[in-house]
RNA sequence: GUGGCUAUAGCUCAGUUGGUUAGAGCGCUGGUUUGUGGCACCAGAGGCCGUGGGUUCAAGUCCCAUUAGCCACCCCA
């Protein structure tokens, strides 16, 4: 709007969105945590190699979504559009494979230039977990596992749906691949534009297509079923089984595909009604052959990715922020003893803020203002008497308490009448 | 990247067929005298009408471009 903005796809966290992120970023992390997952940051930027060899030349991210720049000394960078392979790299630097399987969440922010729309930014936010280095199915129970785990802390799960699909390993995928290629390319006339692209890029694509016409084609096409070789179905058997014995429902969706190359075997998402276009909420699968392909050794992963934003547009149970008590202070000793008092209630752990200025309307207004549950008013007859004026600002009431039991006493008294039974938060130090 | 819609105060929006000093609500600041807030009342501040061109005697209003947001596609979290 004016002349200052924010670059395009970009904007700011304040303070009410902030919350709601750290609680979305806060929960994902415990929750992940109870399973084993435990927090890592790897880099916002990485070498360029890092995405491009490994997200697929023909992928949309590598191809028209990433930030690419030379640094003055030379090297390409791309600040990093997920953060999968920014993990594996970090497996394969840290010698992580003595460790595996390595169970990793992470949360922060991810950089693609996209068209912006809700719920689609250019710099935007997620959490994920990555177990790196198991190979067996149940490790696909277990990542997504967490993630419902997840999205039910969050109050969000019940909004979405568990979409369930397998891409096969890279043999079956190749052999299905080519079938699909040569039944589309026999009927290039009826394709439509975008199709015509998808088959040189990503042909699985073209069964996911909204264009009518493709629609049509896509009824009579191969099916991935008949070219799944026996591992892996049984590999596909084994997760479904872990998934229905956990009670986790799922609907298949065979058209479920991936953007992303270094993908097989399961793939999955979240998907919710409530966003519009940008239905998905958390994504992801196996990479059995990306830690290969970037220079390690051989080494099975899997894991998902979700968009903080869509996760905290989703969620409504945001916790309030944390109340203040405001100390009002009047006179001059007052004031000098305020600011120790203040000290000693925040070394307690509690929000504490002064109110220093103005007649005691003017302070008694921005106790007001700034949402505070508590006001503490100390005039120098009090501070002679050595007792200050608590008074809860929700009730009015108000009782003289003697200085030495505030600061030792005020938890209870203070807790008690500022958030009454409920909305208590677990920790006012956090 | 393609197509459509939108753009007026911090926020949500009015601004008639182009016509004087651009409005409201909320919010903000100050006040309604003494050390007690919320409510009410009074007053005030705050607008290159997104930006740049053009048409016109005259543009917030019409035209073009540009930027940004929103929506759909593409794709994705």
């Amino acid at each position: 709007m004016a002349v200052l903005q924010p670059v395009r796809g970009t904007y700011d966290l304040l303070p009410e969105a902030m919350r709601a992120h750290r609680h979305v970023v806060d929960t994902a992390a415990g929750v992940t945590l109870c399973y084993g997952f435990e927090e890592v940051a790897t880099p916002v930027f990485e070498f360029t190699e890092v995405f491009s060899r490994t997200l697929g030349d023909t992928s949309d991210v590598v191809t028209k979504e990433m930030y690419s720049f030379e640094t003055q000394g030379g090297d390409h960078i791309t600040l990093r559009p997920e953060n999968t392979a920014g993990v594996a790299r970090a497996f394969i630097t840290n010698g992580l494979a003595q460790h595996a399987p390595v169970k990793c969440f992470y949360a922060g922010p991810m950089f693609r230039y996209e068209k912006p729309q809700k719920g689609r930014q250019r710099q935007f936010h997620q959490i994920g977990v990555e177990l790196i280095g198991a190979a067996q199915p149940q490790a696909d129970v277990e990542v997504i596992a967490a993630g419902v785990a997840v999205l039910k802390s969050l109050g969000i799960y019940e909004e979405t749906t568990l979409e369930l699909n397998t891409l096969g390993d890279p043999a079956s995928r190749t052999a299905y691949r080519d079938a699909l290629v040569a039944y589309f390319s026999a009927h290039k006339d009826k394709l439509s534009e975008d199709s015509l692209m998808r088959l040189e890029k990503n042909p699985l694509r073209i069964l996911d297509s909204k264009d009518p016409s493709d629609r049509e084609l896509v009824k009579d096409a191969p099916v991935f079923g008949d070219f799944l070789n026996e591992e892996s179905k049984a590999f596909f058997k084994a997760v479904k089984d872990g998934l229905d014995s956990l009670g986790i429902a799922y609907e298949l969706n065979p058209r479920l595909v991936r953007g992303l190359d270094y993908y097989n075997h399961t793939c999955f998402e979240f998907t919710t009604q409530a966003l519009g276009a940008q239905g998905t909420v958390m994504a992801g699968g196996r990479y059995d052959g990306l830690i290969e392909q970037m220079g390690g050794q051989p080494t099975p992963g899997v894991g998902w990715a979700a968009g903080i934003e869509r996760l905290a547009m989703l969620a409504n149970d945001t916790p309030e922020a944390v109340r203040p008590m405001v100390i009002i202070p009047l006179g001059d000793a007052a004031e000098i003893r305020a600011l120790t008092l203040a000290e000693e209630i925040r070394a307690e752990g509690y929000r504490v803020e002064m109110a220093y200025g103005g007649n005691m309307k003017k302070r008694m207004k921005h106790a007001n203002k700034i949402d505070a549950g508590i006001a503490i008013i100390m005039g120098d007859d009090e501070l002679a008497k050595g007792v200050a004026m608590v008074k809860d600002l929700d009730s009015g009431e108000q009782e003289e308490v003697p200085l030495e039991q505030l600061v030792g006493g005020i938890t209870a008294w203070e807790l008690a009448e500022m958030y009454g039974e409920d909305g208590l938060p677990s920790d006012p130090q956090d």
